[in-house]
DNA sequence: CGCTTCCTTGAGTGCTTTCAACGAGCGTGG
DNA sequence: CCACGCTCGTTGAAAGCACTCAAGGAAGCG
């Protein structure tokens, strides 16, 4: 049975400040010296948690700022005119979001809470200054557009050359990864999001995944209830994800 | 009937230095004041040129430069362990490449040349003094790589919610507009790239974008003499993207 | 308790893939 | 010069995977 206590992600609250912070192993912040951090401190701001549906920024809204995500859990997706979606992300604590208009300094994507989210904000107008404040943040800036673009990347491969199963599978493992990244079960955890957003994401329909959660399940490889997935057999997950699918 | 002459994209050559390259308008180093371009003149090679088939760069390379495309035709991809390759972008001179390696110092594609190609290179170890000499440098460098995060998420939409109708028409849109960006003719030119490359690229079999292509020309949207091809009836190609196609 | 949203499951369709064959273009070598 | 083999591109026929449509169950909320 999978346990229940586990919207423990969003309940994971880090202090203000980054030399407390639990996150800060993870954070743009790591490594950064002492008087750099100091220098940080007075120009990071904490606004009021997002509540669920709350959006940070929406497509064309000027960058007002870049957020670390401290705690909950943020939507980011691009919409076209004629009203298709495409999630690009979920993103977790200690992931900074935002950087989608670093280029054009307004945003390309909308970014939304999906819970109560707690938020640290880089104004933009200070990016410059924190840019020079060190090189190191500045190597940290472009390792996270670099962690990005490899994660887009990643998910061309998956929408390019994977079935339904082989993307279920990947977007799961990957999950997995993370949470346990910061600190909780690998192997069980609740999904924020709901069936609708796993398939936009993976460029299915939402049958095709209720589908895949089954047939998964009756293979033994996870249990799901509802929301709450326990991975049984990450192995033959991962041979899924591998395994050659369709096409080429 | 479609012209032969256009492999022209190939022969351009812009000259070797910034202030006389043809490219610059479109280059990394646009709007820079002449003391940094000067500067820059000291720290950009001009190797010997990557003939078709030449790799910039493989996967697990340490990022040795970045390269900006003066002539020539770059491939970028992805290739899995088990042999799967996704082809993330096609480079036009003008455009930077190598910038996935920002992150961790190691690139995570392959770049080969598909045909004959001058490019410009910025040494890795120069990298941090560019940034250095001007906000502006810095800016363009935050403008290309938020460019290329947004292309790739544009791509993202199209494998995830684009049949391959859609998907031919943005491709061959994209290109027209890029080569017109470029000084070429916008409604006829050459692919670089073969049928498979096309395909591997938009997630489809080789066959299918063949289909597609003869639907194409059949409905009188194209002319299509081998990789030579002419847009006759860009507004329905238009359509064929925006317009809404399977799942969601 | 009824409403709504979310999720699941079934049946049928269809788009894209797969398998297969063929023509064209091209470089090689007899 | 032409035959040969190769790659590339096209086309046809058939199969399959994922989608659409439809219905019903479960869970949350006023």
């Amino acid at each position: 049975m999978v346990a229940r206590s586990h919207s423990s992600i969003s309940s994971s609250i880090p202090s203000a400040f980054c030399d407390e912070c639990t996150l800060s192993n993870i954070c743009i912040t790591h490594g950064v010296d002492s008087i750099t951090k100091a220098r940080l401190k007075t120009i990071i701001l904490h606004p009021t948690p997002f509540q669920a549906g709350d959006y940070l920024y929406r497509i064309g809204n000027r960058l007002k700022a870049l957020y670390i995500v401290k705690s909950g859990f943020i939507k980011v997706y691009v919409s076209t005119t004629y009203g298709e979606e495409q999630i690009l992300g979920f993103h977790l604590p200690g992931e900074l979001v935002g950087l989608d208009a670093l280029g054009t300094n307004a945003h390309r994507c909308d970014a939304v809470a999906l819970d109560t989210s707690r938020v640290c904000e880089l104004p933009a107008t200070k990016l410059s200054e924190i840019c020079r404040l060190s090189p190191k943040i500045r190597r940290q800036l472009n390792r996270l557009m670099g962690r990005q673009l490899s994660h887009v990347q990643e998910m061309l491969l998956l929408l390019g050359k994977k079935s339904a199963e082989g993307r279920v599978a990947a977007f799961l493992l990957n999950m997995s990864a993370r949470f346990k990244e910061r600190g909780f079960p690998e192997y069980e955890f609740h999904l924020n999001m709901s069936r609708h957003d796993i398939a936009n994401y993976l460029g299915l329909a939402v049958e095709t995944v209720s589908r895949v959660f089954s047939r998964f399940q009756e293979e033994g490889l996870l249990k799901v209830r509802a929301r709450n997935v326990q991975i049984c057999d990450d192995v033959r997950l991962r041979q899924l994800v591998s395994g050659t699918s369709t096409k080429d």
